[in-house]
DNA sequence: AATTTAATGTTGTATATACAACTATTACTG
DNA sequence: CAGTAATAGTTGTATATACAACATTAAATT
C-alpha cells in the first residue's frame, strides 16, 4: 500500500482534535449567553480571577490562565478600555468597582450557560473534564 | 455583603475556563511538534479527515469538525494555496496526491505530540476526554 | 549609586474563530 | 423551463492566540 500510515491510523483518536471540537462547542454556548453583555468567555475568565484576587501582576494572571503574555496584554486592553480593570502601577492590575459590579451581575448569566453545558455532558462529563484538567495542569 | 455572588462562587469550577486552559496547553504541545512542518493543529485536523474521506463538501467538513463555515472557508484557503487540497467543483473539495503524502509523512510526528500529551494526562485522562467528547457531541 | 542583567510587558505579524451580510449555487415549484 | 426559495460558500469585521522582536521596569553586581 502507498499510504500505510493513513490506512492504519484513526483520526478520531486525535486528542487535539477532540479538545478543539469540545472548545468550539462550549465556546459557542457561552458566546450565545454572554453576547448580550458584550463580554467573551476569555475575558470573563480574567474578570472572574480578578474578582477573587482583586489585584495582581500580568505575569501571575498569565500563569493562572495558561495564556501567553502577549495574548493577555491584548485581552486586558479591552477590559481596561471598558474600565472594568485598571493599572495601578507598572506591574499591577486591579479590578475596578465597575468591574466588581459587572462580575456580580453576570454570574447568574454564567450559571445559565453552565447549566446548558451540564445538560449535555452530565455529572459524569463534568467530572471527567475535571480529571483531564487536573492531570494536564499538574 | 456587597458582592454576594462573587463571594459564593468558585471561578475554578467554570467549565469553559477549564476547556480553554486545556485547549491552550494541548495546542501549545501540538504547535511545538508541528511548527517545523508549517502546519497547525486546526489545519491538520482537516487534512486527517480528508485523508480518510478523500472528497467531500465544505458543509460536510464543517459539521464533522464543528467549525463555522466561514472559519472553514478561510482555513481551507491556506491548504488550497499549498496544493494539499483542491476544489474539483463548486461544492466539492478533494485531497491532492501531495496532500496524501503530506499526511502520510506527518503521522509519525503527530504520534510524538500525542505521546507527549499522553504522558501528562495518562490512560485515565485520555479516557475521560473521550467521555466528555462523546457526551458533548451526542 | 551606576551599569549591567534579568524579568515583565507591548507591538508586529500570522493563523483561528464566529456572526452578519453578501454572493453563488442548487433545489423546488408553477 | 423560468423564477423563486433554499442551501452553500465568501468576505467584512472583531476578538483570541502565539512567537519573535522590541521596550520597559526591576534586580543584581560592582
Amino acid at each position: 500500500m502507498e499510504f500505510n500510515n493513513i490506512e492504519k491510523f484513526d483520526p478520531s483518536s486525535c486528542i487535539a482534535g477532540k479538545v478543539m471540537r469540545i472548545k468550539r462547542i462550549t465556546a459557542n454556548i457561552f458566546r450565545k449567553h454572554l453576547a448580550p453583555y458584550h463580554i467573551t468567555d476569555s475575558q470573563l475568565t480574567l474578570m472572574f480571577v480578578m474578582s477573587k484576587k482583586r489585584s495582581m501582576t500580568q505575569k501571575q494572571m498569565s500563569e493562572m490562565v495558561f495564556l501567553e503574555k502577549s495574548s493577555l496584554s491584548r485581552n486586558l486592553t479591552r477590559l481596561i478600555d471598558r474600565k472594568l480593570i485598571h493599572k495601578t502601577g507598572p506591574h499591577q492590575i486591579e479590578i475596578t468597582t465597575d468591574g466588581l459590579y459587572f462580575v456580580e451581575n453576570i454570574i447568574p448569566i454564567w450559571e445559565k450557560a453552565m447549566n446548558e453545558i451540564r445538560e449535555k455532558i452530565g455529572e459524569q462529563g463534568e467530572h471527567s473534564l475535571s480529571t483531564v484538567y487536573t492531570s494536564i495542569t499538574a
